[in-house]
DNA sequence: TCAATATTTCGATAATACTGGAAATATGGA
DNA sequence: TCCATATTTCCAGTATTATCGAAATATTGA
């Protein structure tokens, strides 16, 4: 047990994704699977400048929803899906509930998970 | 069905989410549920000054996850469950995809949504 | 060791977002 | 109509984020 789920971490995934290019990335990271992207390819698809490319890599690896992994003089970035999972378990809980939902209890049993 | 789930309104309800202040008056707009909050109880539970509130409700609502109505001298704010669980199938299409997902079968899907 | 490749870091600039007091707007009640 | 309440809009100041060329750092192969 003891996931974390905490808004800070979902807070950090979700400002990660919550910009244009950085989405944009993430997708084609999604896409690509477990074998991941060279920075490289990423820029080609995406036409984006190295440097600017590196900027928002480097956010999304502070957010928490890639990894990287040198790889010869490429570096590798893949999108963390257990992160990812995570940050949906987080919405889910946190800022979903269906008008059928029962009540304030879900609310209730998800401010005691944030108080620690 | 022609369910939008454009890359567009996921990014916007996103940078809705993805700030500390807007993440917090969207969760406790979800545990008060359909009957929404008042703007001012808002900014009394979350001790946030009326005009900065006004601020983030004002993303919130561009951000298209909540709705709004005056009653009275109150503007009542609720979230927009079906908005949110709209920005959840986006994610879950575009931005999951578990290692035991279909290769790019589900990717080439979306493509042809995004493109209309 | 040297040159080529892949990527990041630096630094300067531009753009966007956040903050909060004060003034403006809308509503309801006396 | 006038006052109190609820909220927004305005505005200026501050802070954070994004952009991208140039320089720096790694890595590989000759």
């Amino acid at each position: 047990m003891e996931k974390y789920r905490k808004s800070e971490s979902a807070l950090s995934a979700l400002s990660a994704l919550a910009q244009e290019h950085r989405l944009a990335v993430f997708r084609l990271l999604v896409q690509a699977g477990p074998e991941g992207l060279a920075a490289g390819d990423i820029a080609e698809k995406l036409d984006l400048p190295a440097s600017s490319l590196s900027f928002h890599l480097s956010h999304l690896k502070q957010g928490g929803i890639v990894g990287v992994e040198r790889q010869g003089r490429s570096i590798i970035y893949r999108a963390d899906f257990a992160a990812m999972n995570e940050l949906m378990a987080y919405l889910l809980e946190n800022c979903c509930a269906g008008s059928d939902r029962p009540s304030p209890a879900l609310s209730e049993f998800e401010s005691k998970g944030e108080a620690a």
